[in-house]
DNA sequence: GCAGTTGCAGAAAGCGCTTTCAGAAAGCGC
DNA sequence: GCGCTTTCTGAAAGCGCTTTCTGCAACTGC
């Protein structure tokens, strides 16, 4: 914006007759000053539609009130939920939220840390980024670190390694096992699972729990069930076809997020099978619209918004100790019609 | 972040043994430096995790590129898709996009424009705002008006009534109309609405145009046919209940927007209603979860991704005219399996 | 060899604000 | 009425950067 200037506090103290200290000490609501200068100053103000220029105020030492919050996509319901965790604890404490989408680009998410350092914002959140990459992680440290010895705040929600940042994670492992025996108590004993980049923590979690439970009841799953696709909707889509064309056996699909599996559903569908006739499907987080598809999902219900909560609460809470803090919040298996008891 | 103190250009032009000023050269890529003292200076940079005090840099006038976009909710899939077109041309423009979320809320609107003007940011989008309500957009035109004086940019998607600001509008009016058209080719002749909160101008042209194409073919469309509802799934939903309350006599029904849409096929599936067999459901943006729903549903495909595109280019663009912009996008109809014809 | 260029570094001003700090005015007790 | 405290206001410093502007070398051409 460099064209025309703005109206300052030197123009509004100039109008009100007085000196700029007398104007901001108004604007600011704080110290002393009588009351018809106040009157004078709120009035040049209002007429001359000032804005306080939030670079010169922050300069000068005023305390940021803007927190970032960096995921990797804002259109994902997943996410969405969990924003609107952290935009209620952040308005409660009379912060205002702004987001950014990376779309999976390191660059990018460095990028905005890099642009929230700059702007010595008082909180930095991740929402599950890119730390399953060595390189990510360590160019995300690079700006985190100095960040952090600056006074920042940063809370993470997913697991990373080597960061020294609070964090909040879903437990995805106990969660896959629970649904894993709801799925077993059903009857089914072959399954499949449509996995996201087994590279991340979330899916590796997701599946070592599921496989687990499988194991400790008996149940063998061979790695040839576990088809690797992309973490969205479309990956979970092209995972399910891959599957049909391999001559699905499993007489249960766990996909291993909701979204995925819309994308299996809807595969299904398109094949002429029906859920649960033919094949049960499961999915993971529980995210809103999951209910409304035919058949509802069965999945793991995540409290979606109180991971936000708590991931925003850790960034405001001071932390004492040395050691960075981790929240862990439980799933709940939810049945709903996509999966059904099999035939004996 | 008040605590612990930052690491200045100062520190680095010391640490490099150069002046300010030429570490500041080289740390802007500009002008001229001996190529000696820039590797200095660089590495002195490096050394000390050296971030620019973004506030001290826009006070001394170099150029903003962090642009905002606010709308009511990151997490309405309508807006999601938005957001991504408008991404899409930022990071074409080496420019860096925030979203801020309302909640339909005029406050927070109002708090998120003031915040973007402090931070004379190059470039503010709304999204669908509330400008139905005269208060709110008095309010609204307070924060603008001034930063639009001070050369700030501004483009809307939706309309708004008297903001000199450029827009990008969806062709609601002739979208629902031809959409009308579509359904009384498949023989409808009773139809219902499931409107939104009418005082939105979205929800009246969609509204407007639907019954201008039922009224051209003959077709009368009475006022209790209309159910205003809430402009989300649960109004979808709620609506629809009291539509099948009501006695359906409806053989189609047309939802204003899609994810009103998705609440009504659940309200109908939780009542034992099958669609299209007994009624058939349109909807209006054809954003991508629909296609995942069953039956898939017909609505009007509004290039989405290109209104936010059209959108970010407006505010990009210089607007060399005294009078506003104004970019007209057409939607097409998508005929899916949500609506059949009518048995004779 | 000398004025006139050119290339590059540093000094310093200033962006718009907050915040000491000092001083003026007013109120108090005696 | 005098010194003292208490209010309140304005002057001025300074936050960290960019950007003239000035100045010094090292050139150029005659």
């Amino acid at each position: 914006m460099p064209e025309r200037t703005h109206v300052t506090l030197q123009d509004v103290a100039r109008a009100a007759a007085v000196s700029p200290a007398t104007a901001s000490r108004v604007l600011n609501g704080s110290a002393n000053v009588r009351a018809d200068l106040r009157v004078r100053v709120q009035d040049a103000a209002g007429r001359l539609a000032y804005a306080p220029n939030a670079h010169a105020q922050a300069l000068a030492g005023a305390s940021r009130r803007t927190v970032g919050v960096i995921c990797h996509d804002v259109s994902d319901p997943y996410f969405a939920v969990i924003a609107r965790g952290i935009m209620r604890v952040a308005g409660d404490n009379g912060l205002l939220v702004m987001l950014a989408s990376t779309f999976r680009d390191a660059d990018r998410e460095v990028a905005y840390v890099s642009m929230l350092r700059a702007q010595r914002a008082p909180a930095i959140l991740l929402i599950g980024s890119g730390f399953e990459d060595k390189a990510w992680e360590r160019a995300l440290a690079a700006e985190l670190d100095p960040y952090l010895r600056g006074g920042g705040r940063v809370a993470v929600v997913s697991r990373h390694r080597s960061l020294r940042v609070d964090s909040v994670l879903p437990e995805n492992r106990s969660g896959a096992a629970a649904l894993a025996k709801a799925l077993l108590g059903m009857g089914h004993r072959r399954f499949a699972v449509l996995a996201g980049p087994r590279a991340l923590t979330t899916v590796a979690d997701r599946i070592a729990g599921f496989r687990d439970a499988l194991t400790g009841a008996g149940v063998h799953m061979s790695e040839k069930d576990i088809v690797e696709c992309g973490f969205t909707r479309d990956g979970g889509y092209e995972g399910m076809i891959r599957l049909i064309a391999g001559g699905l056996r499993a007489t249960c699909v766990f996909a291993v997020t909701d979204v995925m599996a819309i994308g299996a559903l809807t595969a299904l569908r398109d094949n002429g099978l029906s859920v649960p006739g033919d094949v049960s499907v499961a999915g993971f987080d529980d995210i809103p619209i999951v209910r409304d598809l035919t058949p509802p999902l069965t999945t793991v219900a995540l409290p979606l918004e109180q991971l936000g909560e708590r991931a925003m609460e850790l960034a405001l809470r001071e932390n004492a100790g040395r050691r960075s803090r981790i929240v862990r919040l439980a799933g709940e298996v939810v049945i709903r019609e996509s999966t059904g008891r099999v035939r004996p």
